[in-house]
DNA sequence: GTGAAAGCGCTAACAA
DNA sequence: TTGTTAGCGCTTTCAC
């Protein structure tokens, strides 16, 4: 790879308008679709832009603009961990953005509560927002509060839960199928060959990612492992006081579990519920999301292994997608895709 | 969280130079650490700093400098998929970075040879340069001319094997350690309880990091599968053909191998022996690098998992903290660490 | 040792 | 419909 050592610096809206033959004015209005710029002068310009390979200094335009950039995540209520390392990453990026003239905040809606998230999405003011990230179930109400920011201007992304059926800009998150059937391949390999049945526990089958996640874990299970039974989800509702009421008796009543996916937010009711168990019929465990309490049950030894996304990643991306949009910049979807992340207790970050 | 919708703002230098009463020119030579400003006076500014809490527009900064930042990244020379996609990653980014006044180019130097790095170093022109991302092994030859370098003031990181006792600035890549711990994890866990042989195929044990990774392989062996025995490493040097030729022998002479690692990369040799090979007999295969070869070993089920670093990541992590580091700016170590990826099928990008 | 002023590439208010 | 012009926050001559 040959070094450019004679500076060839790019070419500026200066270029532009000398070669257009119009103003600097007219250069902006064209590059940021204005209107009032006749037809023919836009084409003109444009073919300049073409002709020099110009690109915009996305540095000095935010510096003119002395825009301030403002984006809401809407995050369900509850208290879980992997909630609160996003909101934790928000703020933290927060901080880190105060000089890149970004402001975020976030706003949480009480959980599985389409109803509710509606709401809030509708309470939106497009006049301050720039950009918002949801973390919610898909409804026709939330999609129909989704049209109507968008239709304000407001770049909208899903976040962690796709809403695909919304027209929402983008979905930061995992591919939740590819993340049961890696969970169902994990599971399956570790338990072994022997005759026994395997326990899902998910929050709610209004989640998506939940859904989608139970569907790609099936596909694989029924596919690789015949032999595994998989008995039908206990809903667990991401509450603590709930999985620990029910998981036991589920357990006790089918004395051949070797294996449980916890496939949602469920892992420290689980956690009680394994803690009071013998250790000696502990079964396999492969859980969601990387945390404290996760960290320490890997361990312990007491999860076998932890699928997750990392929520930094998840934030990060977020904020860069709204930003991109907002200024109908283009993004590195390579950069944005966000892994699904296996980690045992030898790979965990330190 | 609440948003604070009163603009507040961001104190500039117009601010620091009013509050100290200096002016902008020698908030400026402070801020820089540039000579020739009485104590007394850089004192008084730097208390005005702290007082408003000040942060450079890094953006501004850059614009009003309309300086060229222009890195290298030395690779050792080969033609294996990971050394590719570095390549691939740094000339996609280099696309990228062109508006935003960042070059990046790349040197290609004979693998394993420390004598050839530490000249490629020595000839780096610290006039043009402002960093170097250096991937290769080390040696004190090696520490010598990165000290040379670092004098100069060029900033230096080490890519995918650190060199820990040279003064580089950063170190972008895994914990080899921790990666060898996971393989050794996984395919313990794969191969089961019975008595068998154990494969670790090497690049060469000059390389740093194939040396931690063997390090960290055979420590989880000892301690978790004392019933698997760990042969010697086989040194492929990373050459296909000098694998193709070795590794027959060795499979042949120890009837009962069970696992391999394969550690480094060496996948091409290895697929090739393997393709050869009556399939009745394949060992599980835990190899190293997400690439379209080992993409397709997942998918046939020739390799059971893939321990890997995203070459993105490194590229971006290594440029960011070039960038940061020749600005004086701070880093999130967060976003800069480099995770140990396990890819099965299930999980592979799309 | 210090300061005044021009300008980086772009935007936006105001004129024409 | 188009152009002129004054900055955004910072760096950098050049003059004092």
């Amino acid at each position: 790879m040959t070094q450019d050592r004679n500076t060839p610096s790019l070419p500026t809206i200066n270029d532009i308008a000398r070669v257009a033959q119009v103003s600097l004015a007219t250069v902006d209005r064209v590059l940021n679709a204005r209107p009032g710029v006749r037809e023919k002068t836009v084409k003109k310009v444009n073919q300049a832009i073409e002709d020099l390979g110009y690109v915009r200094d996305a540095a000095a335009a935010s510096l003119a603009r002395g825009r301030i950039y403002n984006f809401v995540f809407i995050l369900p209520a509850g208290s879980n961990e992997f909630l609160t390392s996003l909101e934790t990453e928000i703020k933290q990026l927060s901080k880190g953005l105060r000089h890149e003239r970004t402001r975020l905040s976030f706003i949480r809606v009480a959980a599985f509560d389409p109803v509710a998230l509606a709401e809030a999405i509708g309470a939106i003011d497009s006049q301050e927002v720039d950009g918002v990230a949801i973390f919610g179930p898909e409804t026709p109400s939330v999609r129909d509060s989704i049209a109507h920011l968008k239709s304000n201007g407001v770049t909208v992304v899903s976040l962690v839960a796709d809403i695909p059926s919304s027209d929402r800009d983008h979905y930061v998150g995992v591919d939740n199928i590819a993340a049961g059937r890696t969970a169902a391949q994990l599971l399956g390999r570790f338990v072994g060959s022997a005759n026994c049945k395997i326990l899902v526990l998910t929050g709610s089958m209004l989640a998506r990612d939940h859904l989608e996640r139970r569907l790609g874990f099936d596909e694989i299970m029924a596919r690789d492992f015949p032999h595994l039974e998989v008995m039908p989800s206990l809903e667990g509702r991401d509450d603590p006081d709930l999985i620990e009421k029910l998981l036991p008796s589920v357990m006790s009543e089918n004395k051949g579990v070797a294996g449980i996916y916890s496939s949602a937010a469920g892992n420290e009711g689980l956690l009680r519920v394994l803690r009071a168990t013998p250790r000696i019929s502990k079964p396999t465990i492969i859980a969601h999301e990387l945390t404290p309490l996760s960290c320490e049950a890997l361990n312990h030894g007491l999860f076998d292994a932890v699928i997750s996304q990392d929520s930094g990643h998840l934030v990060r991306s977020a904020v860069r997608i709204m930003r991109a949009k907002s200024d109908r910049m283009p993004i590195n979807i390579a950069q944005e895709r966000i892994r699904i992340d296996i980690y045992l207790k030898e790979n965990m970050p330190p």
